[in-house]
DNA sequence: ATTGCCGGGAT
DNA sequence: ATCCCGGCAAT
């Protein structure tokens, strides 16, 4: 499959700081990570979709199933008022379905994730792209005539490749949802962010961990982090963004984002680590990279996933006449990508955005530079083997037994140094060769993520 | 963003 | 020993 540019973000982003502090939140966050660090999580853990109780609410957007927890769990927060009985005008989750009047008709919105801290609910109007401060009483939850409104804006078509088993089980359109979630992420999303209020004292302050969003790493930003607020000095652009969604942006990437939700760490130079975990249905493991997230998803999730038969079906949004794509669209260009010709490459139908980088400080997780170690020591040639009888991952072992073990005074061993890699051989391996849909056929090595065997340099 | 693969964990 | 995969570096 080559919609892998439009991973369904199953993962969400946590942060892991380094000091045992003060919110729970975090507490809860190292335990993931120890966890993982220590004994790694059985891949299929089902260490996500547990950590909230679906609070669910009727009429607004059902969270369904990991979703709505993972993104409960990101928000656990006082922000909203964990409440979820919905009929309390102020409590709301961010992308819950609400009402309000406008222009003398009821208009559907959807709660914004912002500006809760002060009594007034930011609701966002997709039909008018628009957010609107409104004050609890005047928002509801649900209808009071049949809506004729529009029905949830759906994103302009656009499909992400979600197979279907994977789709929540529950009766709750995935498309809507969807669609709320990229519309209250827009809405969160570029300059408009951190609003002023945040009142540290109101309810707990376990959300505090999320602050900051400065987040880096280009392709995501902190979407439920409405919280973040907090520590940050918050550039503070104005509250009345109207306009300034880049609804143009890739869907594809919005739900990736929407799917598992960047983290807002604090930052703090080195006290920090970003962590994602993926929301993948009974998965939950936690990385700290997006690549290793990415590929994680791609891998374990998508890739080989024994599911044959249904292969990938892309998840179909279709496209809502009622919200303008702006002109921004891209159109569905031609993921063209020099893939192998004589591997059929999976062409998915979905847009590939080139999303780009929005211009965030890019953050390496390790600030620490090893210096460059001056002995590279060659790799040995692997002998030219062709022999498929043999355990290829014995050939790789035995290799690289003769790599290592050699006794340190014949290769004079770049001491306390760690050993340059190899430089990468220009040759194509069987990860490119064949694709990950074709694992089985990559050779062991590259299947153990060894340096290849087959296409020696 | 993607690919290659080292280092190290799990079984 | 065998398999697996996170994370990082190179593309
Ligand atoms: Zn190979």
């Amino acid at each position: 499959m080559k919609g892998l540019d439009n991973l369904p973000a199953y993962w969400q982003a946590s942060e892991v700081t380094r000091h045992t502090v003060q919110c729970h939140m975090l507490q809860s966050r190292q335990e993931v990570m120890s966890a993982v660090s220590k004994s790694r999580l059985g891949k299929r853990s089902p260490l996500g979709g547990l950590v909230c109780g679906p609070c669910s609410s009727t009429d607004g957007l059902g969270m369904p199933g990991n979703l709505g927890a993972e993104v409960a769990t990101s928000m656990a927060g006082p922000t909203f008022g964990l409440g979820c009985q919905g009929f309390s005008p102020v409590k709301l989750y961010p992308g819950q379905r609400v009402y309000v009047n406008c222009c003398g008709q009821e208009c559907a919105g959807f709660a914004d994730p912002r500006n809760h801290g002060d009594n007034k609910a930011s609701v966002f109007l997709p039909q008018q792209s628009v957010h609107t401060l409104r004050r609890p009483e005047e928002v509801w939850t649900a209808p009071t005539a049949p809506t004729q409104a529009t029905p949830l804006p759906r994103p302009i078509s656009s499909s992400i490749n979600m197979p279907n088993r994977y789709r929540s089980p529950e009766p709750v359109d995935m498309d809507e949802i969807m669609a709320a979630m990229v519309l209250t992420s827009l809405s969160c999303s570029g300059a408009v962010q951190s609003p002023p209020l945040r009142d540290p004292t109101a309810a707990s302050c376990e959300m505090e961990c999320s602050g900051g969003e400065e987040l880096s790493d280009s392709g995501s930003s902190g979407y439920w982090s409405w919280d973040q607020g907090i520590g940050s000095p918050a550039p503070s652009p104005s509250i009345a963004e109207a306009d300034a969604h880049p609804a143009d942006e890739g869907i594809d990437m919005e739900l990736e984002q929407v799917l598992f939700d960047e983290p807002a760490a604090r930052k703090r130079k080195n006290s920090v680590r970003l962590a994602y975990r993926c929301l993948w249905p009974n998965c939950g493991k936690v990385l700290t990279s997006v690549v290793g997230m990415k590929r994680h998803i791609r891998t374990l999730h998508l890739g080989h996933s024994s599911e044959s038969e249904h292969p990938r079906q892309p998840l179909q949004l279709s496209p809502n006449p009622t919200i303008d794509p702006g002109p921004g669209t891209p159109p569905p260009s031609l993921l063209s990508q020099s893939a192998p010709d004589c591997y059929g490459q999976v062409r998915s139908e979905h847009l590939y955005q080139a999303c780009p980088p929005m211009q965030v400080a890019m953050s390496p997780g390790s600030p620490c530079h090893w210096a460059p170690a001056v002995t590279v020591l060659q790799a040995p040639q692997a002998a030219p083997f062709r022999s498929r009888s043999v355990s290829v991952g014995e050939q790789w072992a035995q290799q690289h037994s003769a790599l290592i073990r050699p006794n340190p005074a014949s290769r004079s061993p770049p001491r306390g140094h760690c050993t340059s890699r190899r430089v990468r051989g220009e040759a194509k391996k069987c990860r490119k060769v064949y694709g990950i849909e074709h694992r089985d056929q990559w050779c062991t090595a590259c299947r153990w993520k060894k340096a290849c065997q087959r296409f020696v340099d």
